[in-house]
DNA sequence: CCAGGTTGCTAAACCGACTTAGCACCGTCA
DNA sequence: TGACGGTGCTAAGTCGGTTTAGCAACCTGG
């Protein structure tokens, strides 16, 4: 390996100058600290020269700050458009000079708990919990010795933590007046339904998204056609619900309204293989935009998952937290949760369908 | 947040010894420096009643080392399986007591090098250099100052650095072995093929999978029934492909054979819409194992890329080299070329064709 | 009774930077 | 001439540990 690395230490005998000297000028306090002009050239100089790069950990032994975020998961990758999320932490924590540890937890408790302590014996400025599907989740116990925003994840009742998560029940509202201000009237929910279910605890997103809906079509003074609901989300189940549907003779065109892509992939399979076609015989809206959603066709409509721009926004406000001390925040800047829109991602499995009624 | 972290000072004083001694009894060295056994019970025990973590930035700057490794790669996100490889990753780290660095270049050079800047300023003691996609690339200036591995990532000639690699060739062979096994003459290739095409430089992974698969068929004896080339892999291509086979007249049942499950995807479609089944007509082997391979009707037999496997083969590698000095490593393990299988993901995409001739 | 060995622990240097009090020098003014 | 203030820089302490040389006190044998 190359040779040893050059130290403030090497840049001051080289230059002539003590050691805090060279640290002055290193630091751009020389002015403030009446270095003269020919002596901070000349410091400067011989670094560059030297290729001199401050040794991080020892900064941050001495400063207690290391310009390092830790991003704690429950699983990096499992799902769907995960990797995005980390894409835009990563990305904005760059734009500001930090680096990102990156843990990821399985879900358990203990091993959150061993790794926010493992990242806060290394001296990280703050924390990002995230999940990759949206939920609620009691908090691990020492996370309140850093600064700390959940990504994804539903504050717990009183924690005084800002929160970013995607803005569901708005997304199922614009997906119900999508097909509502297509004229359709017949509108099947496959996923969740308005029934006593309640998997709250599950899923918050199946949760808020069936709000949004069913608000909307409340609104227009519809009720869902039907609702087939189930936890696992899978092809299968869309496939096995959109046979359902047909099978009991619906009249054509309807639409399907599907809780997430995987499902809408399912039902695409089952109107593909009825003879049926989409969007002339059945509009499809879905959410999430999963990679699949551009390879179908036609293109599946869906409310995309703003995963990049949930990253993004998680660093941008941990790094508030960290850069301006506790007190002088606006107040209430603790608790926000924020909530970001969810794109449309308009594609072809939506067709108008003549005014009835 | 919280109070102070407890420091070995504060257990010295509580303890009533000096920090000399708690740092000898907190480190297992108690013994060989002759400290009495009821001195470091009662460390001990103080430590523990205190909750006492050393501070692992001090610990790297005394020491040099920070149990700390960077991972740095293209583009964390945008491809396939691509977090399951920083999932194998992370796992293995963490089996070993070692945290994370992420970085992502963007394929970008200049970003590169910043990236494992950032990461030596921070001591981390070890590089993994990776990329999303097989290929191969010149390495940063950098990158000699420290262990490092490669991450599917072909070695530049000559480079004395570790490479892991999934074995495209092997599973190319396996791939159209499986489709001789069954029966099949009449293979058709899609998204590369026998041509002059020389993508090397794009996609390593074509060309090992084509040189795999035309030495298996060659031993058979058999040439390809068509071959239709394009480095972008879309899903398209696989769909047109395939109608170009199916308007030619092709006599059923052949075989496809997919350079990856997107183009695959675009197959299955083409042959649904075809008024075709797969894989009574048609039988379709692929490789990558993306999610959608499981979700197809029916599931597409594929060969995976094992992608978590090689992030944690990257890790082992990187801690041994990490763990051993320079000189003491067994000859040549410096620029081993290591392949992880690809393994079969046997689903219902290929059917056995009654043996002609 | 003392040289020499053990036992049990500590002082002090060190890793590489940042930070603050203060020193030496010069010029000015009373 | 000597008090005073400004200029330009440095010594030394600090962050929180690790490491090594070595000090006291006790024990042993001649």
């Amino acid at each position: 390996m190359g040779t040893k690395r050059v130290t403030l230490a090497d840049v001051a005998k080289a230059a002539g100058v003590s050691s805090s000297t060279a640290s002055l000028v290193m630091t751009g306090r020389g002015q403030e600290l009446r270095i003269s002009e020919a002596v901070q050239a000349r410091v400067r100089d011989v670094a560059q020269e030297l290729g001199y790069r401050p040794n991080a950990v020892s900064v941050g032994l001495r400063k207690g700050t290391t310009r390092t975020l830790g991003f704690v998961s429950d699983s990096v990758a499992s799902s769907r458009l995960a990797g995005d999320m980390i894409k835009g932490a990563i990305e904005a924590a760059r734009e500001h000079g930090f680096m990102l540890f990156i843990g990821e937890t399985g879900g358990k408790p203990a091993e959150e708990t061993k790794l926010v302590e493992a990242m806060l014996d290394r001296q990280v400025d703050g924390i990002i919990l995230a999940s990759m599907f949206t939920r609620s989740r009691p908090l691990p116990a020492d996370i309140d010795r850093t600064p700390a925003v959940l990504l994804n994840l539903v504050p717990p009742p009183g924690a005084k933590i800002p929160s970013v998560l995607p803005d569901e029940e708005r997304a199922g509202r614009e997906a119900a007046e999508l097909l509502l201000e297509a004229g359709h009237r017949e509108i099947h929910l496959i996923g969740a339904g308005p029934g006593p279910d309640d998997w709250s605890s599950v899923s918050v997103a199946a949760h808020q998204r069936l709000s949004g809906i069913l608000s909307a079509l409340e609104e227009a003074g519809i009720e869902p056609a039907s609702g087939f609901a189930d936890p696992s989300w899978l092809p299968e189940h869309g496939w096995e619900a959109t046979q359902r549907i047909l099978a009991r003779g619906a009249a054509t065109p309807f639409a399907l309204l599907c809780f997430n892509d995987r499902l809408a992939f399912g039902a695409y399979q089952a109107v593909q293989e009825a003879g049926l076609t989409i969007p002339d015989n059945v509009s499809v809206v879905s959410f999430d935009d999963a990679s699949v959603a551009g390879w179908l066709r036609p293109g599946l409509t869906t409310f995309a998952l703003p995963h990049r721009a949930l990253g993004r926004r998680a660093v941008e406000l941990l790094l508030e937290l960290v850069e301006n001390p506790e007190g002088s925040r606006p107040a209430g800047a603790n608790g926000l949760v924020h909530r970001l829109p969810m794109p449309l991602r308009s594609r072809g499995s939506v067709a108008a369908r003549t005014q009835t009624g």
